[in-house]
RNA sequence: GCGGACGUGAUGGAAUUGGUAGACAUACCGGACUUAAAAUCCGGAGGGCUACGCCCGUGCGGGUUCGACUCCCGCCGUCCGCACCA
């Protein structure tokens, strides 16, 4: 039995497609389509998770392209970052080595996959070529003023005496040192994406193909409130305390001021009160973890300090340090109305404070209504309140607003939890900040004409401190406006910088001035479908969404999204397996036993089979792609990642799985081996087709309408089902009919152009083996004819109070009367109906005829 | 706590707007081919019963409807995201 011997076509069709320069974008009228895969870092080994990704956009971009689409499919490689310099410290190999070594070996595992991308368009992230214009643009938003450098805090590792990032801290320890890791006041570069919070949210609104989820996280992320700000006068002193509020309705139930740990006025405060000083380091230390703050327990110091209520000129509000206020969002700083908020409710509970309700839940009585244990936080007329009595809780905003403005303590304010992003990284492997510290002028800008700042070569990782400030000669320069001496800024730029704008550097990859061609973008941009996992639905995807408006502010383009269809795709799992050690085992470790238990192939007892969970390195359960590629070949691969499992929901990884889709390969090549057309055979249409072969092209063009369909909605797993249905027809269909030739070879050519876009080698090899010389790479999509769309025959199903008891085929557009003298004439719907008379009959043209008695 | 998604055979999953539940696969069972196994091919299959038919069945309990996996109300469970956001 012949097996497809996807060796040699797969290693053939790559070569041809390269040869051909197949899949490089060509200047030409055709519209155009971006197909953009989130770039990978190059850890030098491709993953399951790639192989999903980028199948799912080859799907997209191999459709598009033969539906006469100038497909732009390009790669390249996000290629800064903490790992690289992680392996500089443990195995002493450079990152820029060991980068472009990665690069290499994962360039050649993604050749395997027969992936249809435009490598003329390569680039790495850590290249001066690319990074230069990254320079620029911060040059140009720190010009725009949407960069700005001020203090804030970061992980130091005493012991190492570096910044850490956040992936660097375990436990509240350094990943090398062990340290308990510190907070520490450093001035940092940001960039001002508060600046655009409202222009982002209600562009969310726009972004119509874009998962809702995705939209409502980046919703949640941006977190607009409406309220106010309101100024306590403070007895004694001349500065108010100013609070934001998304309640200042209930002005008049405030009963405690409340400000955060490391307020100002506290610091101040702390100064002379060595107890409070405690009470904020007890706070500090509270880690940040998600228990930690669940656990934690409402705790409030009385600073002595007395705030007068802007509308009760005789309260006196006590103002507490709290630990449960944060500093960097609103103003650090509340008032604490315990009837209608649940946490300032515990807390006033907890130190004693009055709790007076201003808001009278609808039925409820105003002499008896009191709080409990639980605040009122829902709508309701307010009381107790003064001139605000009477009111519902939006109006009585509204006035208190106004009178607050009026009277000069407060005024209404939009509050966003966005926070402006931090970018600067105390790293050597990341992009330098092209900036020039100069005791004499200050900050002063790389001049642009000197970019790009490159890092230096040679570096010593692994030692204490940052490695571009602890090289000898680098930082030290002479300052571009004085002359005199200056120090760079040795900071890099988070890798997240990086890839905000790549997918505009892929337009016009090879321009050396500039950092691509505006009209180049403009033709391309927004990427019609942009693909990768659910794990970037905020930073990545906001910070690109950003960086369009802030090149747009600098003059630069003029798009504003840069993504107008998106789709996350689910992980790749797999089964997890424990040893009664509680080790973790690989799956290539384990094998079922005579009894179906799994065992450890080592030494034979039994593992534990865990559910399937998102494959990782510390589980052990990652299956390599390569040594599956070797085997089953990268079509089986590619199918079996589109087959069963929906592209947005998790996949499964299992043997039987790949082993089923390089069954049905092999099904295809013998199909087409025994079904192929003997040269010499008439392929004239004879003059009147058998039923079966109408039949069989009239399936013909509802398969190529309904693949198309599924593809063009993300149904690959749907499309792949139809394929087979189709195919499983196929098998079956009498050879010797006399249409057999014409029917059967058409049928033939729509299925290789089905599954071309999904096994694109098999599809090749057998549209050669049709008789084709042309690439069905650059083969049009078929077209199916609507006039084979109409059966003439349809089943209806006949339900007796709404049962099914029949089915009949009668004509299409069989009219009523017609289907109930049919199905009354039925044995089966007889009896259902045992003699009752007709009350109603419902009937769905070609569906249903429902007979209620 | 807040927000979102999901719950269908042994398993992955199908079921355009409410209209024949279980497509297409995987595993399984039976048969053919084979010395044998693998591969391949043919057939079976939601559960039950008094089986050419009937009853039950889409997490649970109600409801709307001629008709509900689909819509509404109330629960239960799983997963994901955010999390002291004033």
């Amino acid at each position: 039995m012949s097996r497809y011997p996807f060796k040699e076509a797969e290693a053939k069709w790559q070569r041809i497609w390269a040869d051909q320069k197949a899949f490089e974008v060509t200047a030409d009228e055709r519209p155009t389509y971006y197909v953009l895969e989130m770039f990978p870092y190059p850890s030098g080994l491709l993953h399951m998770g790639h192989v999903r990704n980028y199948t799912l956009g080859d799907v997209v971009a191999r459709y598009k392209m033969a539906r006469g689409f100038n497909v732009m499919h390009p790669m390249g490689w996000d290629a800064f970052g903490l790992p690289a310099e992680n392996a500089a410290i443990t195995k002493g190999i450079h990152p820029a080595a060991s980068t472009y070594g990665n690069i290499e070996a994962m360039k050649k595992q993604f050749a395997a996959l027969g992936l249809s991308l435009d490598w003329s368009r390569e680039f790495a992230t850590c290249d001066p070529s690319y990074y230069r214009h990254q320079q620029a643009m911060f040059l140009d938003f720190l010009e725009a003023g949407l960069a700005y450098r001020k203090e804030s805090s970061v992980n130091w590792d005493p012991v190492d005496h570096t910044v850490l990032a956040n992936e660097q801290v375990v436990d509240g320890r350094g990943w090398r040192s062990g340290a308990v890791v510190e907070r520490r006041k450093l001035a940092q570069w940001f960039f001002r994406v508060t600046e655009f919070a409202d222009e982002l949210l209600e562009a969310l609104e726009g972004l119509e193909r874009w998962p809702d989820k995705v939209r409502v996280m980046q919703e949640r992320w941006i977190g607009r409130s409406e309220g106010a700000r309101v100024r306590f006068a403070i007895e004694g002193r001349d500065e108010p305390l100013e609070v934001f509020t998304t309640r200042p309705d209930t002005l008049f139930g405030a009963s405690f001021m409340a400000i955060a740990p490391d307020h100002p006025l506290a610091t101040e405060l702390a100064t002379d009160q060595p107890a409070l000083q405690d009470f904020i380091a007890e706070c500090a230390k509270t880690g940040t973890s998600e228990e930690a703050i669940e656990q934690a327990e409402k705790l409030g110091f009385d600073t002595g300090l007395r705030c007068i209520n802007p509308l009760i000129p005789d309260q006196r509000l006590p103002v507490y340090v709290a630990n449960f206020v944060l500093m960097d969002y609103g103003t650090g700083a509340i008032f604490g109305c315990p009837g209608h908020d649940q946490r300032d409710l515990d807390f006033a509970r907890k130190y004693g404070r009055p709790v007076t309700p201003v808001v009278l839940p609808p039925d409820a009585d105003p002499e008896t209504f009191a709080i409990g244990d639980e605040a009122y936080v829902g709508d309701g007329t307010i009381f107790n309140s003064e001139f605000l009595d009477g009111l519902d809780v939006p109006a009585a905003k509204r006035t208190v607003i106004q009178h607050l403005e009026e009277m000069g303590a407060g005024e209404g304010r939009i509050t966003f939890r966005l926070r402006d992003w931090g970018v600067s990284r105390q790293r050597y492997w990341g992009c330098p900040i092209p900036i020039i510290k100069c005791e004499r002028c200050g900050i002063v800008p790389v001049p642009k004409d000197q970019l790009p700042v490159t890092l230096p070569e040679d570096i010593e990782l692994g030692k204490v401190g940052n490695p571009l400030d602890r090289h000898p000669t680098w930082k030290h320069v002479a300052c571009p406006s004085c002359g005199g001496k200056a120090e760079r800024e040795t900071d890099t730029l988070d890798t997240f910088v990086d890839s905000s704008w790549y997918f505009l550097r892929f337009c016009s990859p090879h321009l050396s001035e500039r950092p691509f061609d505006r009209s180049a973008v403009e033709r391309w941009v927004p990427v019609d479908q942009y693909i990768g996992g659910v794990e970037h639905a905020v930073l990545h995807l906001l910070y690109s969404r950003f960086f369009c408006r802030a090149l747009k502010r600098c003059g630069q383009l003029d798009i504003e999204e840069p993504f107008a269809g998106l789709f996350t795709q689910g992980m790749v799992c797999h089964k997890t397996f424990r040893d009664a050690d509680g080790r973790w085992l690989n799956p290539a470790e384990v094998e079922p036993g005579p009894d179906g238990e799994m065992r450890a192939i080592a030494d034979g007892r039994r593992v534990e089979v865990g559910r399937s969970e998102k494959m990782s390195k510390s589980k052990l359960n990652v299956i390599d792609p390569g040594p599956t590629i070797d085997a089953y070949g990268a079509d089986a691969a590619r199918l079996f990642m589109l087959s069963d499992s929906p592209p947005e929901r998790d996949l499964e990884w299992t043997e039987a799985g790949i082993d089923g889709a390089w069954r049905y390969i092999n099904r295809l090549w013998r199909l087409f081996a025994e079904a192929g057309t003997p040269a010499g055979v008439d392929l004239t249409e004879p003059d009147e087709l058998s039923s079966e072969a109408t039949e069989l092209r009239r399936l013909t063009h509802k398969t190529i309408h309904a693949v198309s369909d599924e593809i063009e909605r993300f149904h690959f797993n749907k499309a792949v089902a139809l394929i087979r249905e189709f195919s499983n027809r196929l098998e079956s269909f009498d050879h010797d009919d006399p249409a057999a030739p014409v029917v059967l070879r058409e049928a033939l050519e729509a299925l290789v152009k089905l599954m071309a876009p999904m096994v694109p080698h098999l599809a090749e090899e057998l549209w050669q083996r049709l008789g084709h010389d042309t690439l069905l790479a650059k083969t049009a999509w078929p077209e199916a004819d609507p006039a084979w769309l109409q059966e003439d025959e349809v089943t209806i199903a006949v339900q007796v109070m709404g049962k099914l008891r029949a089915t009949l085929n009668l004509p299409k557009g069989v009219g009523k009367e017609t289907a109930e003298a049919a199905a009354l004439d039925d044995e089966n719907v007889q009896r259902a109906i045992g003699g009752k008379p007709l009350r109603r009959v419902i009937f769905v043209p070609d569906k249903i005829l429902n007979l209620v008695v």
